[in-house]
DNA sequence: TTATTACTTTAGACGAGTCTAAAAGTGGAT
DNA sequence: ATCCACTTTTAGACTCGTCTAAAGTAATAA
C-alpha cells in the first residue's frame, strides 16, 4: 500500500512531467509540495526503490509506468471529487479544488464507481480537465495552449483553466467565462494584458496572469470529444 | 489541530463511555482500536496534556467537555456520511460503516453543512445512531436495550442496530429488520436464540449474537422523535 | 496476610516523513 | 581552464504513532 504522501508525490511529478516534460526537477517537486529540497530528495528514494520512478542524480526523476498508473489513480479520483461537488453539491467551479485534495485520497474504488455512475461517467471535471478512465489508460496531450500566447484576431474555445487560485477562478465565473467559451482576441496591450470579446458581444481586459491560466484551442479544431462532458463544464460557476 | 488518530481515540473513548460509562479502560480502548496497551497509555498522555481526557492512572480516563466535543464533532461526520451515501450513493447500510470511518477525518466543515442540507438535516444514521447537531450539543442517552435482553410476550420496535458487522446487517436486511420495525417476541430459546413474529406475520429465529445487536423499545413508547428521520433509515437495505 | 493473576505503565526502539546545516555536483560566465 | 552561483544530495536530528519487553499496581484467592 502506498501512503497518501506517496501518492501526493506521484500526481505532482505527473502534472510536472504533463507540463514541462522529463525529468521533473528536485525542486520543481519541492516548490509544488511546499516542502524543502532535502526532503523530496529523501522521499524520491522511497519511489524509486519502490520501482514508481526512475531517477538521475542530480538530474531529476520520471514516473515509470507503474508510477504514472498511480498518479492517474489519484487523478481520477480528484477530478470526479470536483465533478460530483460541482454538480450534486452545489460547490462552485473555485471551491471544489482543496475539498478534492482532502478526499481524493481516502475514497474507496467502490465509491469512485458509484460516483461515476452517478455522474455518468464524466470526461473532464469542472476546470476542463480530462478525467482519467477507469482503467487508467495515459491521457493523451491536448493541443490547447495559454490565451497569453495567442493572437490578435485569433478566434478561440476555452479548453481548460488551471484550477490552483481560488482568486483567479471567481474573477473567471464572473467575467463568464469557463471551458466551452468562445473567445476573440482583440487586443493584446503591453505587460500580457489581453482583452476579448465574449460570445454576448461583452468585452473583458484580463491581466496576463490569468491570459496565462486560461487553456484555449482554435474555434475550428473546436467540439471534437471534449464536449461530451460539457454538461459537467456547466456547472456550478455561480 | 489534532491528528486522525487523535480524533479516533476520542471516538472510541465517547462511544465506550456512552455504554459502559467512565471510566473508560485502557484495554478497552486498546482492543476497540487494535493497538497495544502500551500504545494506548501514550496517547492517554497526550489527550490528557491537551486537556481533551482526564485520567486517573490506573484506573481510567473520562472525556472533558472539549474532548466530548471533539468526539460529537467526528460522530456528525461519520453518521452524516453514513446517511448520504446510503440515501444519495445507493450504498446498502451493511457497506457505510467503512467508507465513513475511511472519510469522516477529512471533510470540510462547508462539506458537512451541504451534506446535511442535502438530506435535510437527518436525525439518524441508517443504522437507527442518532447524528449529533451541528452544534454539538450533547446527546441524550435512549432508553433502548438489547433484543437479548427482552421477554416472551414483549412488543418492541427496533430503535438501532450495532454497525459494525457486515454479515449481522445483511443479514437483518435479508429478514426484513430495520429501524422503525415492530417485533413480537415469540419464544426465548436455550443459548439466546430469540423468535420474534414481524410487521408482516413471518416468524425468525435470531441467534444470540444477532439479538444482542439490535435495540429495541417498548412498542408503546415508539414514534416520539426517534421518528424523523425515519425516511433515511428506509434507504438503501437492498 | 500473602501470593497469584490480570491489567497498566514505563523504558527503549523503530519507521515514516520532515527539517536544518553542510558537503558535493553542475553548468554558465569570466 | 577556472570560478561562481545555484541546485542537489548527504548527514544528522526531531516528532508522531507504534511496538515489545520489563516493571509496577490492584484486586482477588488462598
Ligand atoms: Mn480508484
Ligand atoms: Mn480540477
Ligand atoms: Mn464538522
Ligand atoms: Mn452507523
Amino acid at each position: 500500500m502506498l501512503s497518501d504522501v506517496m501518492e501526493d508525490y506521484l500526481k505532482t511529478i505527473y502534472q510536472i512531467q504533463a507540463r514541462s516534460g522529463p525529468p521533473v526537477s528536485t525542486s520543481a517537486i519541492a516548490t509544488a509540495l511546499d516542502k524543502t529540497p532535502a526532503t523530496v530528495t529523501s522521499m524520491l528514494g522511497t519511489l524509486e526503490e519502490r520501482g514508481l520512478i526512475t531517477r538521475e542524480k542530480y538530474k531529476g526523476a520520471e514516473l515509470t509506468r507503474e508510477g504514472e498508473t498511480v498518479a492517474l489513480e489519484v487523478l481520477r479520483h480528484h477530478r470526479l471529487l470536483e465533478a460530483y461537488l460541482a454538480e450534486r453539491l452545489d460547490y462552485s467551479w473555485s471551491e471544489v479544488h482543496e475539498e478534492a485534495d482532502a478526499l481524493e485520497h481516502h475514497i474507496s474504488e467502490e465509491f469512485e464507481r458509484r460516483v461515476a455512475a452517478a455522474l455518468d461517467d464524466p470526461a473532464v471535471d469542472p476546470h476542463g480537465d480530462p478525467i482519467p478512465s477507469a482503467d487508467l489508460a495515459p491521457l493523451e496531450d491536448d493541443d490547447a495552449t495559454p490565451l497569453s500566447t495567442r493572437e490578435v484576431g485569433d478566434t478561440v474555445v476555452v479548453s481548460r483553466v488551471s484550477d490552483r487560485d481560488r482568486e483567479e477562478l471567481e474573477y473567471l465565473a464572473e467575467a463568464g467565462i469557463t471551458p466551452g467559451t468562445t473567445l476573440g482576441i482583440v487586443d493584446v496591450a503591453p505587460f500580457g494584458m489581453v482583452t476579448v470579446e465574449t460570445d454576448d458581444g461583452g468585452e473583458q481586459s484580463l491581466p496576463e496572469s490569468i491570459a496565462e491560466a486560461i487553456y484555449v484551442v482554435d474555434a475550428d479544431t473546436d467540439g471534437t470529444d471534449r464536449d461530451a462532458g460539457s454538461d459537467v463544464q456547466e456547472a456550478g460557476n455561480a
